[in-house]
DNA sequence: CCAAAAGTGTTAGGAGTACACCCATGG
DNA sequence: CCATGGGTGTACTCCTAACACTTTTGG
């Protein structure tokens, strides 16, 4: 019935480049000074685990009202080499367009990964990133989390490549726009991207038809 | 950066009666006294979370060997009105065959309670009950949580009361049966169950396929 | 022979997948 | 007029859901 510390650590997306980026943080101080890893801290006295996390992400990258979701908690007895430390586990998304918010980051040190290059972790954080990417892909597939990762108005193309970064994996142009237009949650734009070549047809997401669907359970089935 | 309670609580379900049902212990003390609570207690220095879980499980119900599986961690400040205490929520399942080993539970009054007829539990337990519910229904459908609810040599219908029992609703015998073939993950035995009436076909859980099946994506769809 | 649960196939509709060409624009 | 990415439809397969009767046994 002793007490413990309490930590949050928050594995932040992004799409960057058409692939999949997490954000990481370089240590300074020992244990594994020198070393990266995801943003966190402690939960202070009178603030939920949800509010620590939102805090902690905000002070070690000046990002607010990002998607957060509760991950998963890490409690091994040795996981943190000082002392006994349990941490709640969280990601979250932020879309690529909101990335320039970084620029006044309190953490000297932070950086965007390719979750596929991803240096050398601090503690048990390679294991806590691995997690929130199985999650990340699982939830991809039938819930929304996708579009938070996209600025409010997108194309069907980028909104295509943001699935195909986090499942890993081409998908049919054809059969992608069937399947998400028949769920008609995107409202189109009178209003185009000028890319260059053929302009493209912007879309933002109609977050008021989800909930129905939600409740006759129909998904995404990618 | 100062230190919290941490407790793990134990959601514990088997079936009864066709009816899904979860355990509750009555507290003797207060605050909440008289009031049902689900099963848990403090995590020691030198446990793991899930170490903890089975054994505050193993203390309060003197069940072993069950299925256990973290759920969410709760932590708002005011949720323990004495201190500030962190929980990491456990779901369990065990199968009803084994519900004599509670004889010697250690807690004087815990009761099986089906989850639609809940009595007006202490602390934030409640919304943790819920949680837990909507995981077990969501993973009933694409992993094979629901053979930890039945006895090593169980019937094809008794498994469809198990999925009738947790989904809430009537499935078809004939599609279910269909369904359960198709995964290849039951092995008949050279046993019938006599019941009074015609016999049934016992088979048990062939869990050495499912880890192909899991492979390639292949789920439960009902 | 009656009651009770076990067991068994077919069909129609919907969803998933594979696949190739024309279009609009800027340079 | 060419390069680039935007945009569109069909055919086949497979999964899902709806649906009713026969079999076996004990009493």
């Amino acid at each position: 019935m002793q007490e413990m510390k309490v930590t949050v650590d928050v594995v932040l997306f992004t799409i960057r480049a058409r692939a999949l980026h997490a954000l990481l943080v370089r240590r300074g101080v020992p244990p594994f000074a020198g070393q990266y890893a995801i943003p966190g801290g402690f939960v202070r006295r009178e603030e939920s685990l949800d509010e620590a996390a939102k805090r902690e992400l905000y002070e070690e990258t000046s990002v607010r009202d990002v998607y957060l979701e509760q991950l998963y908690t890490f409690g091994e007895p040795h996981r943190d080499p000082r002392s006994r430390v349990i941490t709640a586990a969280y990601y979250a998304l932020i879309g690529s367009e909101r990335l320039d918010l970084m620029a006044g980051a309190d953490a000297a040190e932070a950086r965007w990964f390719p979750t596929q290059e991803l240096p050398k972790l601090a503690f048990d954080h390679r294991k806590i990133v691995d997690y929130a990417l199985e999650r990340l892909r699982n939830k991809l597939e039938y819930t929304t989390v996708g579009f938070q990762l996209l600025p409010e108005k997108f194309t069907l193309t980028e909104l295509q490549e943001v699935y195909e970064a986090i499942l890993g994996k081409k998908l049919d142009k054809r059969n992608f726009r069937r399947k998400i237009g028949l769920l008609r949650i995107l409202k189109p734009l009178r209003e185009r991207r000028e890319t260059g070549r053929k302009p493209a047809q912007l879309f933002r997401f109609a977050a008021e038809r989800f909930v129905k669907l939600k409740e006759k359970g129909i998904l995404f089935p990618f």
